[in-house]
RNA sequence: GGGGACGUGGUGAAAUUGGUAGACACGCUGGUCUUAGAAGCCAGUGCCGUAAGGUGUGAGAGUUCAAGUCUCUCCGUCCCCACCA
């Protein structure tokens, strides 16, 4: 295809207009001043990818880039940084394959990030860029792991945990899905090993609680409820029949039903299992124990509606009513979760009811109602009143949840308990291409941080990035850089690595103060930035980033180094661009956009605006190609609007029609409140339709033409720079105020009103605003369709909204 | 199984508090310009119908003078979590 049309040339209007915003510094943030109100807009950082921009990127980033265009000119001071979230495996597994440094490939594939961003006109401040593979910057991100380690929020562990042998490291809890990694799908084992982990769980409340301070969207801070999973109940301590020292103990959020206890579970790794099963079903419990090992997590999940499990010939005594009950191994219980026990209650819970029908277990009913009046058919798990349950008959749910716990807790047999789905986060990874811990380990196994004044503890040169197959971290083959004397004592360093959510947990704060070499950002540009006021990114960071960030962001809160409780102020996630086909984009699919070819064609106005165009920022929607010539087109019929055909100046200096200049102010109007409710989609075709009625007219005059350019340049900025420097104007337009609407000037005179006859519309009519009542309706009622849709019936009632409608009952 | 979002033309989508459904754009049709084509410009375009008219927002019911919008039932799509005690 060759260029549409050959007056409006982007190729030739963009490259100048970025050269100028960069030469210009037109961008740079501004210092500090109290005088003139703030705004931050931030993107979620990309990491350099070697496959380089998709047009998913640019959606949130134009969305971001016309706020922050149109806060300028409202005055604002705007902080619109961009940066590089460039520790990942990626470039790791690059390197293993090829021996070329990680650090070749990112900054490389930096360079031809920045090119594209660039090339699409955002008004980034280039100088403020921030680069987590940096020393500069990590040198803070340790920093701010030795605040952790300080405040005993960083601890060692050796628990199981996640270890992909596949990736050669371990994982969070929030980065295995399904029992798999959620890079790569790789198989996901547990396996006791040394490791890192910070204790998010002591903020667990807090990450709660704070939720109700954010403007963020519902399903995010739903989905951030339900991972910190808190749930309010009951510990109960089971004794165990002829064992007068063993015991365990359970969770349950339901201890009104402790009467209607029949059996109980452990998980299979419980450690009493082995102690208490009896020799004769000792062969049985082994073999099952040993499967279940064997089984993935997954496995487990899909049999979860065939339940298994192995009576131990172990006895529970029911600390209420001194019954006796079995105590079974099945692996619908979870070490993981809670105490790795559990009561069962099979008449008020469904997993123990299907249990206990299957291997034929008692099922008791403590609570009246439910869909079926024989317990044994279906498990009632709703509200009711308390029977069968001693001292707690007649009570209701609650108040015998209260009860219950009170009476345990004065018998010492349990007590008022809150458990968390949250665990602490694994931290540590076993991979090159991470931030160093700054630890050492002297040779009496002692552990320490390094000086604050030592930092950063710089990534040692390696030739041989691979993992060793082992859990131990590359960084153990760089001799030189391993060991340390301090004080006369041999010390070792840490030589695992920090997993790649460190660098995105502090980045915002950076960008506050990105060269600082003093300090992470200084107390007064955080003091005036933060919070940041709009965050745009992905869904898919809902309980990962964007947990983890507020949980730093909270601790640094406690240090006294941030001010604000929460960072991210009001949260947007863009919804994902689909390819053609309304399938996701991937390579795998052959159905990846890619935005220099677009660019190429139709330039980056014509993107930017499309982008915009398809549909509301945060809905998914899919690519089509076709959709953009009608963006193009509108942006070549404003330049025609402007410049002649011998690339003369049209516009001229006399004023618009009345018309015209009204359109203009309705035009302001709906996109100035437009861009503030972020439907950009909406602001767009307003334009669209003012460019529409401007071709109408034999002439446009400055009045209107120079407020149009000055609303079109936040969607189109290169486009509206040259419009306005060929108006005559020197400067960039980026500071320019933005126009204002007369409110005179948007309400017409006269409104058309719609007049129905029973509810069906049968005529418009234009009336004048100041029609009285009587007025409306008698032109209303002589109208042709309404006399013969009343058919001389008479009228019951008569409805009449000033303005909008009349309608006639008849 | 639980939670969240949603369902409007051939397509992407509009529609403040219930008040002219389909703005804007793609596509399509016709016209104009042109030696011809492309681009541009102008007009038309929910569906049925030559028309008058009828009908229409996943299906069904309800509230109302009036429902895409509110209530209930059902069907379907997408996303997240998932034996969480």
């Amino acid at each position: 295809m060759t260029e549409p049309n050959h007056d409006y040339s982007p190729a030739e209007i963009e490259r100048k207009w970025q050269t100028y915003w960069v030469s210009n510094k037109t961008f740079k943030t501004p210092q500090p001043d109290k005088t003139k109100p703030k705004y931050y807009a931030l993107d979620m950082f990309p990491y350099p990818s070697g496959d380089g921009l998709h047009v998913g990127h640019p959606e949130g980033y134009t969305a971001t880039d016309i706020t922050s265009r149109y806060k300028r000119m409202r005055g604002f001071n705007v902080l619109h940084p961009m940066g590089w979230d460039a520790f990942g495996l990626p470039a790791e597994q690059y390197a293993i394959q090829t021996g070329t440094h990680p650090g070749v490939t990112t900054s490389k594939n930096i360079k031809r990030f920045r090119e594209q961003l660039q090339m699409l006109g955002f008004s980034y401040d280039w100088d403020g860029e921030v680069d987590t593979t940096d020393p500069a910057y990590y040198k803070w991100t340790q920093w701010i792991f030795l605040k952790l380690f300080e405040k005993g929020l960083a601890y060692q562990s050796f628990e199981p945990v996640n270890w992909c042998p596949a990736l050669g490291t371990v994982l969070a809890n929030e980065e295995v899905i399904d029992g798999k990694s959620e890079r790569g799908g790789h198989p996901v084992e547990r396996r006791p090993l040394r490791q890192w982990v910070l204790k998010i769980t002591e903020y667990a409340d807090r990450l709660l609680d704070d939720l109700t301070l954010v403007d963020w969207p519902d399903s995010i801070k739903e989905m951030q409820r339900n991972w910190i999973g808190k749930s309010e109940g009951a510990e109960v301590r089971f004794q165990i029949d002829g064992h007068a020292e063993a015991s365990f103990e359970v969770f349950t959020t339901r201890p009104d039903t402790l009467f209607g206890v029949t059996f109980c579970v452990l998980a299979p790794e419980h450690p009493l299992v082995d102690k208490i099963t009896t020799a004769a079903q000792k062969a049985a419990v082994i073999d099952y124990v040993s499967a279940s090992k064997n089984r993935s997590d997954l496995d487990r999940s899909a049999q979860s509606k065939n339940k298994t499990g192995v009576f131990t010939g172990a006895f529970a005594i029911n600390p209420v009513n001194g019954e006796k009950v079995q105590i079974w191994v099945a692996d619908y219980v979870l070490m993981s979760y809670g105490l790795g026990a559990i009561m069962a209650v099979p008449g008020h819970d469904e997993r123990d009811h299907e249990f206990a029908t299957k291997f034929k277990i008692a099922i008791k009913r403590v609570l009246t109602g439910g869909d079926e009046t024989d317990i044994t058919v279906k498990a009632h798990t709703g509200e009711g009143e308390l029977v069968n349950s001693g001292f707690l008959n007649g009570k209701s749910k609650d108040q015998a949840i209260h009860a219950m716990i009170e009476w345990l807790e004065q018998k010492k047999l349990g007590r008022k308990k809150i458990t968390y789905k949250l665990r602490d986060w694994l931290f540590s990874r076993q991979r090159y291409w991470g931030e160093p811990f700054p630890i050492l380990h002297d040779q009496d196994g002692n552990v320490r941080a390094v000086d604050v004044g030592q930092l950063p503890v710089r990534l040692p040169e390696l030739d041989d990035f691979k993992p060793s197959g082992t859990p131990e971290s590359p960084l153990i083959k760089a001799k030189d850089w391993l060991t340390v004397d301090v004080a006369g004592k041999k010390s070792q360093r840490e030589t695992n690595t920090m997993p790649q959510w460190a660098g995105s947990c502090w980045y915002y704060l950076r960008f506050v103060d990105p060269r600082n070499d003093k300090e992470p950002f200084s107390k007064e540009k955080q003091d005036y930035w933060m919070p940041v006021d709009l965050y745009v990114g992905g869904a898919e960071h809902a309980v990962l980033h964007l947990l983890y960030a507020r949980f730093w962001h909270k601790v640094l809160y406690d240090c006294g180094v941030v001010s604000t409780k929460e960072p991210f102020q009001k949260l947007v996630n863009q919804g994902m661009i689909l390819g053609e086909n309304g399938e996701k984009m991937s390579k795998s699919r052959g159905n990846v956009v890619n935005p220099d070819t677009v660019v190429k064609e139709y330039g980056a106005d014509s993107l930017r605006l499309y982008e915009m165009f398809m549909g509301p920022l945060t809905q998914t929607k899919p690519w089509q190609t076709a959709g953009i010539v009608g963006c193009h087109r509108f942006l070549s019929r404003a330049w025609r609007l402007f410049v002649g055909e011998k690339s003369e100046f049209k516009v001229v200096d006399q004023s618009s029609s009345p018309e015209l200049v009204r359109a203009a102010h309705k035009t302001i109007k709906k996109v100035t409140e437009d861009i503030e409710a972020m439907s950009y989609n909406t602001a767009i075709s307003a334009m669209m339709e003012f460019v529409n009625l401007a071709y109408k007219e034999p002439h446009v005059g400055r009045d209107v033409a120079e407020p149009f350019v000055l609303i079109l340049s936040p969607f189109a900025p290169h486009l509206a720079e040259e419009l306005w420097s060929r108006a005559g104007h020197t400067n960039t337009l980026a500071y320019e105020s933005w126009p204002q609407f007369d409110p005179s000037m948007v309400v017409s005179d006269t409104v058309v009103v719609s007049v129905q006859v029973n509810g069906k519309l049968r005529g418009t009519l234009e009336v004048s605003k100041t029609a009285t009542q009587t007025e409306v309706l008698t032109a209303a009622r002589a109208i042709d369709a309404v006399q013969r849709n009343m058919d001389g019936k008479p009228v019951r009632k008569e409805i009449y909204v000033p303005g909008k409608i009349v309608n006639f009952v008849v």
